[in-house]
DNA sequence: ATTATTTTTTAGGTTTGTCTAAATTTTAAA
DNA sequence: TTTAAAATTTAGACAAACCTAAAAAATAAT
């Protein structure tokens, strides 16, 4: 099966719009692609046609089994791309983006599989997003937000949610970055901020912070 | 200014049939992009509204400055992606041409740059072929065949014009590869095989592997 | 339970890039 | 120099992916 550019933008953004809201309208999807709803329907019954959604008009839409599956292979040249650009060409975590947007659309399997391989495998994007495998499986990884994490508990950063300049700069000077181990301390009460523990230097984040970083940890260590 | 995909599959085709030819035909750029002559003819109208093209309906058409200018960036682009599928990737000569036609195609400055960089400023693509550098520009280098090199002349290997796997195989075999430096010792007038020497190895190999075999050299050398 | 609002779909058009078949123009042959 | 052949362009259609405006259905508000 091949897709054109246009019904894999559909596929991934009903993927995305799917796991994280549970179900997809079409405002939604016309919002998220920059389009009109009537435009949304016309590919809704182009790829129900093609039984990648199961569509009933007015009912609303999801992904089909085969339609995930595709979903999942376009994130994943998303993300290995995301990954190329920012760990070998040096490009900024915002910039990655909008240039994977379009090499997401190159779909040789093998090109991909060997550009994996290059890559060494990694396991998340730039922004901690994890990198379905070539079977198109994402690994499960227990994460939760930073704001979360309970006291004295040894954690690793994983994930950036918010990816703007601005907070770039912030985690910049606060020297947290991916793959940061750190611990929360305490929270404060009076405006919910937190204070961090990483190595031995100690030093305080905001709530609005500390919710758009997520980490990982075994409850054992 | 941005163009399709298909825009710059033809202006980089008519490119190409200008620099091996001379001139460009309906018929033969039709040919070339696997298409017919009438679909040609509205594209040309297109490429000649937008300046890039001078057009004269049935006197023929040859790229105008400006449309030579973007065809050269669509050349860098496509050959900065061989070298990166041949060298990074490891894929071989024959399999990289057609990856780098979709890839061409994700047109930022700033990635092409940036990638061109990475790869160390390459010269040359996995064919030998010149990549133009940051401003379009194409380094002039002169080569000839290995079948019209001088005898005794040292000369390296730049560049092979046929990509067959057969080809690839049999200079495989010879140990020949871009970069090997050699000299034309005799030509045999019975079938025109010509006598090659690399290093202290004395071999010969066809006419038609010969003219086959671009090479440059200094004539002082 | 009506009425009003929002959401979604349909109807009818546009642009891009393609096609086939027919008409033109150029080039080659008789 | 006519006639035949080849090359090129025009005419008319079609699919993909959009659009606007109007209709239909679902939801929310009185
Ligand atoms: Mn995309
Ligand atoms: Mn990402
Ligand atoms: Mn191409
Ligand atoms: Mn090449």
């Amino acid at each position: 099966m091949n897709f054109t550019i246009s019904e894999e933008n559909y596929l991934k953004a009903i993927f995305h719009l799917q796991e994280k809201d549970g179900t997809v309208t079409t405002n939604a999807l016309a919002e998220k692609l920059q389009t009109k709803p009537a435009s949304v329907t016309d590919m809704m019954k182009k790829l129900s046609a093609k039984k990648l959604l199961n569509y009933k008009p007015y009912y609303g839409f999801s992904l089909s089994a085969e339609g995930k599956k595709i979903a999942l292979f376009i994130v994943r040249r998303h993300r290995l791309w995301e990954y190329f650009l920012s760990e070998k060409l040096k490009f900024d975590w915002n910039e990655v983006h909008a240039l994977a947007e379009e090499l997401e659309h190159v779909s040789s399997k093998q090109l991909i599989d060997r550009l994996d391989q290059y890559l060494g495998f990694p396991q998340f994007d730039p922004h901690g997003d994890p990198i379905p495998d070539h079977k198109g499986k994402i690994k499960n990884v227990n994460k939760i937000s930073l704001f979360d994490l309970p006291f004295n508990q040894m954690a690793e950063v994983l994930q950036v949610t918010n990816q703007s300049t601005e907070m770039l700069e912030l985690l910049e000077h606060k020297n947290i970055t991916i793959g940061t181990r750190l611990e929360v301390k305490k929270h404060f009460d009076f405006d919910h901020s937190v204070e961090l523990k990483i190595k031995t230097t100690t030093l305080t984040i905001s709530e609005q912070l500390a919710k758009n970083i997520f980490v990982t940890y075994e409850p054992g260590a």
